[in-house]
DNA sequence: CCTATTTCATAATCTAGCTTATTTTTTGTT
DNA sequence: AACAAAAAATAAGCTAGATTATGAAATAGG
């Protein structure tokens, strides 16, 4: 059953007794949402946090220009969320979309502080997680000031190999950082190579 | 006292009972550092997480060219480390560098451990400031991408206005994700207007 | 106080990546 | 299957920012 992926993820970071588990499974549900449905546009409050059984959801914003900038594409087993909304409670920056059908867990706030207060465990589980997160972020970072365009394409590619397959170009050309016509150069001289 | 700063500091986050405060206290002692002394170096394992009481802290990551990039300037009543090297402790990726005497706590895994054991609440407050370091990294990845320099320059200025008087214009060039010769060159331009 | 070393400014040349435009391919819908 | 719409490829010309070079100003050390 697609909750037990859950506990399991959960147990790659902190271990839960059987009691703990039994709260945490009574307390979540699974949701559906359809390929292109928003979780959160930008401008609106954030109300969620979301974790992904399956399917792919892309974080992104959209500037003065119009142009989009993707944060994050998120797949099985990892989170989503503009998180500084949903923190602050003030209007997201992002748009966090669906790319596929999507089934996931949705915590509002309410219910992240009902489960910190049943299973106080799970403040040391999502202390964990944001801390990776953190380093990937600045990561990130460094790789853009680092790295060419080129480089961070095949780092992409290494990092998420399944990814490309399922992601439109346009997506990563944003998530890279770069012009869809640009990216599509960089793939023509790998190819020629 | 300096230790109070880092409760108030705590207490923005989380609340704390007397019994862990001073618990808190009585685990914790100030260091000092001089001047362009490191933390850590790039390459060996890092071993603290450290807070800062007084004085400025630059990591940054030197590439394959020895261009250096800057990952973030901490100071007073912040935090500073390579947390992917603290919690993997695998090799470093960033030097960690004093720019100014700093005064700070340094916590290793162990204490780190033992604290969250005797006051676990501070589980919570990690995962709260972790989050909100997320959320500005990630903003950054997205300013990089949609900004130009100049813009990225001025938001700057407006983050951290007492930083540039504290800081070599060469280092925040690195931080910004462009040469010193192009600050400077946009530097000149605004002040010509 | 003097010298050496960093740091900052300015400017000419060069390039990675952007813009704009056109064509081909893929995907989705009736 | 046919059509429409979205996505990808390709290419010419263009700019933000890099590189290289030189001199001036500020810091630091003795």
């Amino acid at each position: 059953m697609s909750k037990d992926i859950f506990l399991a993820y959960i147990k790659n970071h902190i271990d839960l007794n059987e009691e703990e588990e039994s709260i945490i499974l009574s307390k979540i549900k699974e949701r559906k949402y359809l390929k292109n449905q928003f979780l959160v546009q930008q401008g609106d409050v954030c109300r969620y946090v979301v974790f992904i059984f399956t399917g792919c959801v892309r974080s992104y914003h959209v500037d003065d220009d119009g142009n989009e900038h993707t944060v994050s594409f998120s797949i099985e087993n990892w989170w989503s969320s503009d998180m500084g909304s949903f923190i602050t409670q003030k209007p997201a920056d992002y748009n966090v979309q669906c790319i596929e059908p999507t089934s996931l867990i949705q915590f509002d706030s309410v219910l992240m502080e009902e489960l910190f207060k049943t299973v106080p465990k799970l403040e040391r589980f999502f202390r964990i997680i944001s801390q990776n997160a953190l380093v990937s972020a600045q990561r990130r970072v460094v790789n853009t000031f680092s790295k060419t365009a080129r480089e961070r394409f095949e780092i992409f590619r290494e990092d998420y190999p399944e990814l490309e397959q399922r992601i439109p170009q346009y997506m990563i050309a944003s998530y890279l950082g770069v012009t869809k016509e640009f990216l599509s150069k960089i793939k023509g001289q790998i190819a020629r190579e």
